[in-house]
DNA sequence: TCCTGGATTATAATCATTCTCATCTAACAA
DNA sequence: TTGTTAGATGAGAATGATTATAATCCAGGA
């Protein structure tokens, strides 16, 4: 089995990247547990193995990945950044109220009819798809 | 047929709220026409009537009204507030490269599959769907 | 008409995010 | 191993959307 460092360098190279240790820390940060991680948290985790770190590179280095394709980001359009590690299909819940995003499981869209309404030339491969509500907590409250 | 004055000064009084001269030109040019609408846009628009209105007058009044069900938020978490007047059941497509925002009809959604994944609590009444893709003039610049 | 609590305004403050630029370093060639 | 250089980093300033503050104003009831 190859170390997260190799997996980290080979990914890297893939994308033309250069292999920093700030790099390799604020990634690793991100994959080593499922979950969603919004800037703030990476850097408060990274800082921890690397002090001196800006959090204008923990921002710099989470777009980048995103847009290489090494992390995705949680939701298109939040108002505050999240990444994820997982780069499985699935879909999300969000709560209308207090903008928590769970992972949905399950195939619950018919892409047949839905890129039947879609206009025409609007890109679906590969969508995402975020299922509003209110979660427990926010629906309990009333 | 209620001229659009008596109408907002009626759901006003519906929800308790004052029906100041304010609140109703920011209702008027949402609801006027069809379509997404920034505060700065809506701003830039009642300007136009009433050139002394602020900038955050517009913003709390629209958070208001989306609050108390008299215009609809475009999106639960856009990094930009936007709102509409349309308050039928609808769906949106958004293009993560640009952000735009269109509406989309059909009924393409498992409800039943959809609550059978979803988390014990989750509430689903009245779902709000978002699916994410390119749209037409973001795909062909690829 | 007068009162009163909510509404409005202008401005300051906030917060996440991005920019700037001087400094540093990974990657590659010698 | 060393030198070169394009790209990466760090610190702090700048940005832009939104919200808070506090003084003033006014809609609606007495």
């Amino acid at each position: 089995m190859q170390s997260s460092h190799e997996q980290f360098r080979e990914l890297a190279w893939k994308c033309g990247l250069a292999a920093t240790h700030q790099r390799q820390v604020i990634y690793e940060a991100v994959v080593a547990t499922p979950g969603h991680y919004s800037p703030e948290s990476v850097f408060a985790e990274v800082r921890r193995r690397t002090p001196s770190i800006s959090l204008a590179t923990v921002y710099k280095n989470l777009r980048l990945f995103v847009a290489h394709g090494l992390l995705r980001e949680v939701s298109p359009h939040a108002s505050t950044l999240l990444v994820e590690g997982n780069l499985e299909p699935h879909h999300h819940l969000v709560c209308t109220r207090c903008k928590a995003v769970q992972d949905v499981e399950g195939d619950f869209i018919n892409y047949k009819k839905l890129s039947r309404h879609a206009p025409r030339g609007f890109d679906l491969t590969q969508p995402l798809v975020e299922v509003f509500g209110l979660c427990r907590r926010c629906s309990a409250k009333k």
